[in-house]
DNA sequence: TCAAAACAATACTTATACGTATTAAATGAA
DNA sequence: TTCATTTAATACGTATAAGTATTGTTTTGA
């Protein structure tokens, strides 16, 4: 930690909630950055891959890739784009909904994230030794209520009027 | 939640950090987001203010901010960028420092920050009651704990002595 | 049955995240 | 002192976050 800066985080600040979600997922989600570089993905077009590799093997809707991720669907259809251009995946139409897509994991996709995987493996292991081990499990389930905490204090999608 | 995701939603990735940290941090992030819209500041620029508030009345400098929001001089540079504009902050040279700024609230960034404030903290306290009163401090300790480890992993920036 | 409402995806816009590179200033070692 | 190395801030580029609006499709309810 900076020296310049450790005076500062003795307060209160410590305790608060937003700033160690902030510092942890952050962290976290930079580390990961730093570790999958030279597979050339990011650590959002990575969970994309793992959700697609967990789901329906006929592939997922954008829709339900939108809420895996907590995200937005503006966010999933551009990062989608890139990882289309890449060759990770591809996008079919839906069999019974012509609304919508099936996004399904390409073989250069599934590569890429076994690869991946276990340097994400590696990873969480390495952070969660951070708490002590007869507390992990209380954590992670503390956490998962927090977690649905949040989602549960979001507004709802907004409704428009048709004219 | 979203039915057709909830049977995914029931694999082992409900015990994995990186989602469950993710989903916390968003919907945190994105709850403040909509219930301090009308205040035009963003949930970032709310944590700006707050460090400046707490920090040294002098102001701090844009690495010390940077440090402490855990994030990038790039986007701290263009946050401030619009935070001046809007007139919350002000930048001056540092007294003995001639390459660095000092960043100060100014009274109407001392004003958002204020009714932002009791938002923030309303918000938390609603969020953290999802967890029993009993372990809220442990797991807030732990939470610490992970956050510590998060910021560890990271690939070390050269840290200058004290001055 | 049929019009209103809800939904999936996308375009456009602004804000943030972060890598690389640059400039000016401060620092440290010879 | 000299000069290579760090450092603070910024410019620029790409990726992600999230709001608004639009189009086309599906579902609902009177």
């Amino acid at each position: 930690m900076n020296p310049d800066v450790a005076p500062l985080l003795s307060l209160p600040s410590l305790r608060r909630l937003p700033p160690l979600l902030r510092r942890a997922w952050y962290g976290l989600n930079q580390s990961f950055r730093q570790r999958i570089a030279h597979l050339e993905v990011t650590p959002d077009q990575y969970s994309i891959l793992r959700w697609l590799n967990e789901g329906d093997p006929l592939g997922l809707t954008q829709r339900q890739l939108t809420d895996l991720m907590a995200s937005d669907p503006n966010t999933i259809t551009s990062t989608l784009s890139r990882m289309e251009a890449a060759g990770l995946v591809s996008r079919h139409p839906h069999e019974t909904d012509r609304r919508a897509h099936r996004v399904r994991l390409e073989p250069p996709g599934e590569g890429t994230f076994k690869k991946a995987l276990k340097i994400a493996e590696t990873l969480q292991e390495q952070l969660l030794s951070a708490v002590p081990e007869e507390r992990r499990g209380q954590f992670l389930g503390d956490l998962a209520l927090l977690a649905d905490a949040c989602t549960a204090a979001l507004e709802k999608r907004p409704v428009r009027k048709r004219p």
